[in-house]
DNA sequence: TGAAATGTTGGGGCG
DNA sequence: ACGCCCCAACATTTC
C-alpha cells in the first residue's frame, strides 16, 4: 500500500529511517554515516525477520545477534538515541513505521542473499518515489558488478577472480568516525524488547562455551582484530593450518554481523605489514582468505540459487544415501575419527570451527558417508556463530565437488593422514576429544589401532567410551569413488 | 586448500 | 670390479 505524502505535515523536515541489517557497527559505516552526516535526525532500527527459512538465524547466530545487538543498542543510546526492535516481514514493519512516523530517507547498507535482495527490491518499488532511498555496500571490499571476466561474465573459478580484483584501484578508506553529536528521531512507536526476542538459548543453556570464547560486538571485533595483527598475522601463513594454534583471525563472526567492516581490516592489515616484505606475503595470504568470502558472496549474488542447487548441474542426480544415524553420529562428534570428532565438538561447544577442519568433517560427509551436503549445510546454519548464507553454501558445495572452483569429486581427504599432518601431536584431539586424553601421540589419530594394553593404559574401551571408525577409510574412499563413477557413467550415457 | 597408485632414479648391499 | 636386486626417495599419473 502507497501512503500519499502529505506536504503540509512535513516542513523542512530531513529524517531518515535507518535499517540496519548486516552492518551492526557505528564506525565505518559509510549508510550510517550518509544517515548521521546531515541536518536531519535518524530512527534507527532493526527487524528481526523470520519469515523465510534462510532468513531465520541458526541457533548459534541467534546467541551472537542478541548480544551484538545488545552492544550496538548500548552505543546508540550512550550517543542519546534508541535503537527501535521489530519483529515481522521486514518490508510489513517498514510500511506500519513509514505510516506512524514522519520519515523521508530510507538508508541501509547492502546485502548479496536472495532474500536481502527482495527485501531492497520492495522498499525501492514501493517506496521510491515518497521517499529518498540510500543504499551503501560495506558488506564486501568489491561490488558483485565491478568483477568481470574479459567477456563480462562472472567468475568461476577463485585464482583469476582474486587476481582481478587485486588489479581494481584500491579501494579508499573513507572516514573511520562515526558522527557527532547525532539527531536522533524517537517517535513514540513501538519497539519490542530485546529479551523477549528469545535469542538466547534457555533450557538447555548451551551458550556457556559459546560466553568463555567470543565478544560480540563492535569492540569486540576491534579487539579480535588486534589480536590476530599482533600474534597471528606473522606466522599465518604456516599456523592458520593448525587447528591446535590459534592462528587464524577469528574474524568470521564479527565480519558476517558487520561488527567490522572488511575495508576496515584490509587497510589495518596492509598498514600493519607495511616496510616489511616477509609479513606483507603473511598478509597477502590473510588477505586472500578474504578473497574467498569475496567470491562466496560474488557467486551468490549471481546464483542465488546456490543454497539449494548444485552450481555444476550435472550433480542433481548424484545418489546420495539417507542415513540418520550416522548423520547424527556426525553431529555428534562420534564418528570415531578423533580430528572429525573434535572439529564436531569445537563447534558444538564454541559457534566456531578451524577451518582446515571444516574441510576434513565436510569430506567425511559427503564422502565417505555419501549423505548430501545439504544436511551439512543446515547443521552448521544452525551450529555456527559465523554462519553466512554465501559462505556457507559455497564453502559445502566447495567439498562435495559441485561448486564453482570445487574440489574435484576424486579429492577425499584422508582423516587420518590430515590429523597427523596438521595436529601432528594431537593437541587439538585431546582438547576436544576428552576420552582419549590418555592416549599417546602414536595412535591419537587411530586409536583402533592400537593394541589392547595401550587401550587399557589410556582407559579407553573401543566401541564404548570412544567408537570405532564409522566407517573404514579405505572402503569409504572406494565407495565414494565407485558412487562417483556410476553417476558419471550414467551421465555420460544418458 | 589430496591421496593413492604407479613410475623413475640412485645408492648400497651382496654375490 | 661388476651387475643385480632391493628399496627409499622423489616425481608423475590417476583416482
Amino acid at each position: 500500500m502507497l501512503r500519499i505524502r502529505q506536504i503540509t505535515l512535513r516542513p523542512m523536515a530531513n529524517t531518515t529511517l535507518y535499517l540496519f541489517r548486516n552492518d551492526l557497527r557505528l564506525r565505518d559505516n559509510p549508510a550510517w554515516a550518509a544517515a548521521t552526516n546531515t541536518t536531519g535526525s535518524v530512527l534507527p532500527l532493526y527487524v528481526l525477520d523470520e519469515d523465510n527459512t534462510h532468513s531465520r538465524p541458526g541457533g548459534a547466530t541467534r546467541w551472537w545477534l542478541h548480544h551484538s545487538l545488545s552492544a550496538l543498542a548500548s552505543e546508540i543510546s550512550a550517543a542519546g538515541g534508541k535503537l527501535y526492535l521489530r519483529q515481522g516481514d521486514c518490508v510489513d514493519v517498514l510500511e506500519s513505521i513509514l505510516q506512524d512516523t514522519r520519515v523521508d530517507r530510507i538508508v541501509l547498507s547492502r546485502g548479496y542473499e536472495p532474500r536481502q535482495r527482495q527485501v531492497e527490491q520492495a522498499i525501492h518499488d514501493n517506496w521510491h518515489e515518497q521517499y529518498e532511498i540510500k543504499r551503501y555496500g560495506s558488506y564486501l571490499l568489491f561490488e558483485p558488478e565491478q568483477i568481470q571476466n574479459g567477456q563480462g561474465l562472472p567468475y568461476k573459478v577463485f585464482t583469476p577472480f582474486w587476481k582481478a580484483c587485486l588489479s581494481m584501484p584500491e579501494p579508499a578508506p573513507g572516514k573511520s568516525s562515526a558522527a557527532k553529536d547525532i539527531d536522533f528521531y524517537k517517535p513514540r512507536i513501538a519497539s519490542d524488547k530485546l529479551e523477549d526476542w528469545d535469542l538466547l538459548p534457555t533450557r538447555p543453556d548451551w551458550a556457556g562455551g559459546l560466553k568463555g570464547h567470543w565478544q560480540p560486538g563492535e569492540a569486540g571485533a576491534h579487539e579480535q582484530l588486534q589480536r590476530f595483527l599482533k600474534d597471528g598475522l606473522h606466522s599465518y601463513d604456516s599456523d592458520r593450518d593448525l587447528p591446535a594454534i590459534n592462528g587464524t583471525s577469528c574474524l568470521s563472526p564479527h565480519l558476517h554481523h558487520g561488527e567490522i567492516s572488511p575495508l576496515r581490516i584490509w587497510f589495518e592489515v596492509k598498514k600493519f605489514a607495511a616496510n616489511d616484505a616477509a609479513l606483507q606475503k603473511q598478509a597477502m595470504s590473510y588477505l586472500r582468505e578474504l578473497g574467498w568470502r569475496e567470491f562466496s558472496n560474488h557467486l551468490l549474488f549471481h546464483w542465488p540459487e546456490l543454497p539449494e542447487q548444485p552450481f555444476r548441474p550435472e550433480f542433481t542426480d548424484f545418489p546420495w544415501q539417507e542415513d540418520e544415524q550416522s548423520l547424527r553420529a556426525w553431529q555428534q562428534g562420534r564418528t570415531g575419527y578423533p580430528i572429525v570428532d573434535a572439529g564436531m565438538r569445537q563447534l558444538w561447544h564454541t559457534g566456531w570451527m578451524h577451518n582446515r577442519v571444516r574441510m576434513i568433517v565436510g569430506s567425511l560427509l559427503v564422502k565417505h558417508l555419501l549423505i548430501h551436503w545439504h544436511h551439512g549445510e543446515r547443521w552448521f546454519w544452525d551450529t555456527l556463530v559465523d554462519a553466512d548464507q554465501a559462505n556457507n553454501s559455497a564453502g559445502w558445495q566447495w567439498v562435495a565437488g559441485s561448486g564453482a572452483d570445487a574440489a574435484p569429486y576424486f579429492r577425499v581427504f584422508n582423516p587420518i593422514l590430515q590429523g597427523k599432518k596438521f595436529d601432528p601431536d594431537g593437541e587439538y584431539v585431546r582438547r576436544w576429544v576428552p576420552e582419549l586424553q590418555q592416549l599417546g601421540k602414536t595412535h591419537i589419530h587411530t586409536p583402533w589401532e592400537a593394541d589392547a594394553t595401550t587401550l587399557a593404559a589410556a582407559g579407553i574401551t573401543l566401541g564404548k567410551d570412544y567408537p570405532r571408525p564409522i566407517v573404514d577409510h579405505a572402503a569409504g574412499r572406494k565407495r565414494a569413488l565407485a558412487a562417483f563413477e556410476t553417476f558419471n557413467s550414467k551421465r555420460k550415457a544418458g
